[in-house]
RNA sequence: GGCCUCAUGGUCAAGCGGUUAAGACGCCGCCCUCUCAAGGCGGAAUCACGAGUUCGAUUCUCGUUGGGGCUACCA
């Protein structure tokens, strides 16, 4: 059998979709759990849809995904170029060849005689005007300087079919087919011969791309036929949406790899979210590395249906990630995050860390996690009142003294030295603990609910601002 | 409109003619706990509808309904 070979193919847009980011996965998945390539082809031909910068974004997100493709346009490789408009000469040479087969024909035809065409209800079909012109005829207008396209010439009757590894047969009759351009009047190729012409020639054994391309694919058959080229075997993929009926969309903001970056997503959590859409491992796994899904992968396991992106699961997961890292890994790639935060700076960021991992699923929600710890306001003695703590502002008032001069006499200001002096001190007054640290937490930090308890807000906040925040809130109670 | 295609809880989904119809997220309850989380345990919640085929349909066929895609000198 020949290697399997790949490719993920985005129009240079300026942001990299998340279906995109799936359909790359799921194609370097495939690619890898066949011993095989994975190669990454731009198709800028449509020059008006550039967008500066556009490549870069392309390949940091593949990367920082976890993707490496073998072959592209950074990377090189033997079938280069791997950027379509540095191929435009060769699509051409390939189009006049397809005319010579009969597969193809100039088309001169203006657009207001290509509107003409429209019907009442708005629908309109190319009418094989052009297909009459002579090559003599065609070649002298050419020379003349006339504008032209060439368009594919698609059978009047038949019915084209071909097998797609996830939907079975496709079949589609050649009369629902339309004699679409395959050279634009600039030169540029459109995708419709483009992707052939490229796949190719890049070997590509297996296309995976969305469904919008599953009824158009019996057009690209007629021109491998043609050429007397293999035909490539096909993975169609169902669409990722928004939501019962829209696509997930650059519009709203809800489809950007980068958005959930800067918004505290991880990489891995995203791609490992974005498998999951649409792809169900043998062994049902939920949490997995890229490697564990290159040995899991199969495609028995895609589902047919379009998926709703839930980013209720994505934070989720992406907690998972966070839970399942150790605390200086955790710091490392919180730290962006903790600088936007008050406590940066100020406290001990290996102790906040320490507080907030298993209480966040994203990164962004530091600042607002942490805020607590810097502000101190005044607050409502009523905090007290718990009846399930047994604490209450009588309680409070007797404790609290009690409470400071023990803290008082604590030279080793630490988590585990506070539980374990306070923890006896509440023994020895025959109180329950919980009674004691649910008022000093109160007393501490003005709030009904922390991340952390008492002591391990104590311990980050140090011995001095301990006891003056207590001692202020003691004043607050006579 | 025409053509292609899909259909299991709120969401992601397992299932491939006979099951008490998995699991996960979310939700609810209990336990644990220095509050809240985390963790542990448990609960509610699904086969779109109608005809067939069959001893028996979530599973096979057809239709209906609903969703998605294509129908560009965009990919």
């Amino acid at each position: 059998m020949e290697k399997v070979r790949t490719r993920f193919a985005p129009s240079p847009t300026g942001f990299m979709h998340l279906g995109g980011l799936r359909t790359a996965l799921y194609a370097y998945l495939y690619a890898k759990h066949n011993g095989g390539d994975f190669i990454l082809r731009i198709e800028d031909t449509d020059r008006e849809r550039f967008v500066e910068g556009a490549l870069e974004v392309i390949y940091s997100s593949l990367i920082n995904s976890g993707l490496k493709y073998d072959e592209g346009p950074d990377v090189g490789g033997d079938y280069g170029p791997y950027t379509q408009s540095e191929r435009k000469e060769m699509y051409m040479q390939y189009a006049k060849k397809l005319i010579d087969l009969g597969g193809a024909y100039y088309c001169f035809c203006t657009k207001e005689r290509l509107e003409s065409l429209t019907d009442e209800n708005g629908n309109r079909k190319y009418d094989k005007h052009c297909l009459k012109i002579s090559k003599e005829e065609a070649e002298e207008r050419i020379k003349n300087g006339e504008p032209f396209v060439i368009r594919q010439n698609i059978p009047e009757k038949g019915v084209s079919s071909y097998e797609d590894l996830i939907f079975g047969t496709i079949e589609v009759d050649y009369a629902d087919l339309e004699d679409n351009i395959l050279i634009k009047s600039d030169g540029m190729p459109t995708y419709n011969f483009a992707n052939v012409i490229d796949d190719h020639l890049m070997k590509i054994s297996h296309v995976i791309r969305g469904t919008e391309y599953l009824s158009s694919t019996p057009k690209y058959n007629l021109m491998y036929d043609a050429f007397g080229w293999e035909r490539p075997v096909y993975i169609h993929l169902p669409t990722i949406m928004k939501d019962a009926t829209r696509k997930l969309s650059k519009r709203y903001g809800d489809a950007n790899f980068d958005d959930f970056i800067n918004k505290g997503y991880l990489e891995e959590a995203i791609i490992n979210y974005v498998a999951l859409l649409g792809w169900c491992p043998k062994n049902n796994a939920e949490k997995m590395t890229i490697p564990e899904m290159i040995e899991l992968f199969d495609l028995s396991g895609i589902s047919k249906s379009p998926s709703i992106f839930d980013d209720v699961k994505l934070r989720w997961l992406n907690g998972e990630y966070l839970k399942a890292m150790d605390n200086e890994e955790f710091v490392k790639r919180a730290e962006p995050f903790f600088k936007n935060s008050s406590v940066y700076g100020k406290y001990d960021i290996g102790k906040v860390a320490k507080l907030i991992k298993n209480r966040i699923e994203i990164l962004s929600d530091i600042p607002e996690k942490v805020a607590f710890l810097t502000e101190f306001n005044d607050f409502d003695n009523a905090l007290y009142e718990n009846n399930k703590q047994k604490s209450s502002v009588e309680v409070a008032k007797t404790l609290l003294p009690t409470i400071i001069e023990t803290l008082n006499g604590i030279d080793n200001f630490t988590n585990d030295v506070i539980f374990a002096t306070l923890s006896e001190k509440a023994n020895e007054l025959g109180v329950k603990s919980k009674t004691l640290f649910y008022v000093m937490r109160i007393a501490l930090t003005g709030l009904e609910v922390t991340p952390g308890g008492a002591t391990e807000i104590a311990d980050i906040l140090g011995k001095e601002d301990t006891i003056s925040r207590l001692t202020k809130s003691l004043n607050k109670l006579n």
